[in-house]
DNA sequence: CTGAAAGCGCTAACAG
DNA sequence: CTGTTAGCGCTTTCAG
């Protein structure tokens, strides 16, 4: 067994409450006292058991951070950022990867809550029923989402503006004079990709010179950006410009395009959204809408670390985070 | 509050001993009460409270997980594989970023030990001390590490044949007819970057119609794949193919042979290591060498649960993956 | 098959 | 400033 309070105790001639304050709070205990006992602990090793700890206090000091799927590079930083932020709030991070499976939300949402952690991120709880949703409003910890609209306000959320985002690629494709546009993006009724959707088709339907825009729905992938890309230049051989509803369906893109016979950017402008690491190492560099992925999940935590705790305030909160675009080599001018 | 055993015990009229038996036991509890305990318990919507059971039973069902940094692709995958098996043996899985920095690293494995987790996965333990590595081999936990030279037969271990790979690569580079070679690689005693170096090294040198090999040392991420690629290329003109030593690294090269003005594979041929998703995104598509990332993760985690619990067998366990080449179009013949 | 009771390691009143 | 005493919610002997 690892050595536990009561040998700190025995060992230095006190009370184990009084190796317990000593350990806790700063004052309260008489500084010759305190050093003998800090001196023993140490000599021990003795670590404090954070579960016991967490059983009396009802803190664990624990935030569960569920994600559709951390190989996703935006949900990868995402987590980075949380975890430093956990990290700096001296909690853990657990991770789970839901797939974006109703199911598997639940599963683990009940299993964090039966680990009593503090307070759970996730990035969207789209995929819930209603009934499910009203559920989890009920939980006993505070919740953050990581997309806007779905949230019906019962839950606090921290996201990029997608909106402004997605008017950001229209206006600058439109700008370089593009008419005919295309828009590749994930399932419908995906938070944050409908709401890039619906900036794009508002800027663009505002020009009265451009046709509607194409837009394909399917799956949010590489493999989805290939074969929505393929799908809509058979269809629309007069597209020039396309914008991927993020930077991972714009590489799916750039490899249907290149095996179409067209050229990036002279023969198709492409634009993608997020601005992962590996955009700039795309050929051509991908030009692309950058938001503020780490900072996204490092919000989240200070939110969820604020309304932690039995009488922290739960009043939800909501934070939007700016995008930029980031101008690089794969659109052109027509 | 939330319900408790007690709660449950007093509701359905018998002792919490019975119910906790029904609970974890398959045996020892009266058919009729186990349904009667069993209406209750869900109609109260009973959660066992899973670290009141952890503190007794001194298991907490929870694995921790070391990375360098989850934004890998490399680790993204990993820790997939980590949490998929963990989640299938009942287990959370606590994420740690430790950049590689020994402090760090320390630190993590503390909190994670004073939470009593019931098994550790680490990347590396190279950037720590000798004392330090003794150190946690004393640890009361199962560790295991993600290479397989640094760990001193102290730790089990699961990672790719690293050598086989190098070699791989090296054996198809001279097939192709190249003879003068590159390879930039990360910093030096990076253990598994120097498997694949050496493999790579002893391939090439076995074959007298080469010249030593050119390697360059330097940052492991997309940047230094970059610099190193310039430096090589701006003093060995010469040279027709370039061994990157994970995919990450061949992307920045990819970067800096373009600016280079040169053509991939048309004047200079490039391989990488790990096969990450993006590795067929790339133009051209990256010949690379596979890993099985994902499986990497799992067995791993299978490693430390069968070591977990009080009196399971520690010994140490070593398993190698087999790697695998993935030609795709980033290398030609000379 | 079920109940009573002890205790996991720690914190938190409450006395002193 | 320090010791005593209850528990936190659960499992686990030990009786019955």
């Amino acid at each position: 067994m690892s050595v536990t309070i009561k040998d700190v105790a025995r060992e230095s001639g006190v009370n184990i409450s009084t190796v317990s304050r000593e350990l806790n709070d700063e004052y309260g205990v008489h500084p010759e006292t305190r050093e003998h006992v800090i001196a023993v602990a140490s000599r021990l090793k003795y670590r404090p058991n954070r579960v016991a700890r967490g059983l009396v206090t009802g803190r664990s000091n624990t935030l569960g951070l569920i994600v559709s799927d951390i190989r996703n590079p935006f949900f990868a930083e995402v987590a980075r950022g949380a975890e430093d932020a956990a990290r700096a709030a001296g909690c853990d991070l657990v991770l789970c990867n839901s797939d974006l499976n109703a199911h598997k939300q639940i599963e683990y949402v009940h299993s964090l809550l039966a680990k009593h952690v503090d307070g759970i991120l996730m990035n969207s709880v789209a995929v819930l029923s209603r009934a499910q949703q009203e559920d989890l409003a009920q939980c006993p910890v505070p919740i953050v989402l990581l997309n806007g609209a779905t949230s019906r306000r019962n839950f606090s959320s921290v996201c990029a503006n997608n909106t402004a985002g997605g008017s950001l690629a229209a206006n600058y494709l439109l700008k370089l004079g593009h008419r005919v546009l295309g828009h590749i993006t994930g399932p419908r009724r995906n938070g944050n990709l409908s709401d890039r959707a619906r900036g794009f088709l508002t800027a663009v339907t505002a020009d009265e010179r451009c046709p509607p825009p194409l837009v394909l729905n399917g799956e949010n992938s590489f493999l989805g950006g290939y074969e929505l890309t393929q799908r809509l230049l058979d269809g629309n051989p007069g597209v020039t410009a396309l914008f991927a509803a993020n930077d991972i369906m714009a590489f799916g893109a750039v490899r249907a395009i290149y095996e179409s016979g067209r050229r990036i950017p002279q023969d198709l402008s492409l634009i993608g959204f997020d601005n992962v690491e590996l955009a700039s190492a795309l050929h051509p560099p991908l030009t692309t809408i950058h938001q503020p992925k780490y900072e996204i999940g490092k919000a989240a935590v200070e939110i969820l670390v604020a309304r932690a705790g039995k009488h922290a305030d739960r009043s939800p909160e909501f934070r939007v985070l700016d995008v930029e675009l980031i101008e690089r080599q794969s659109c052109q001018s027509v």
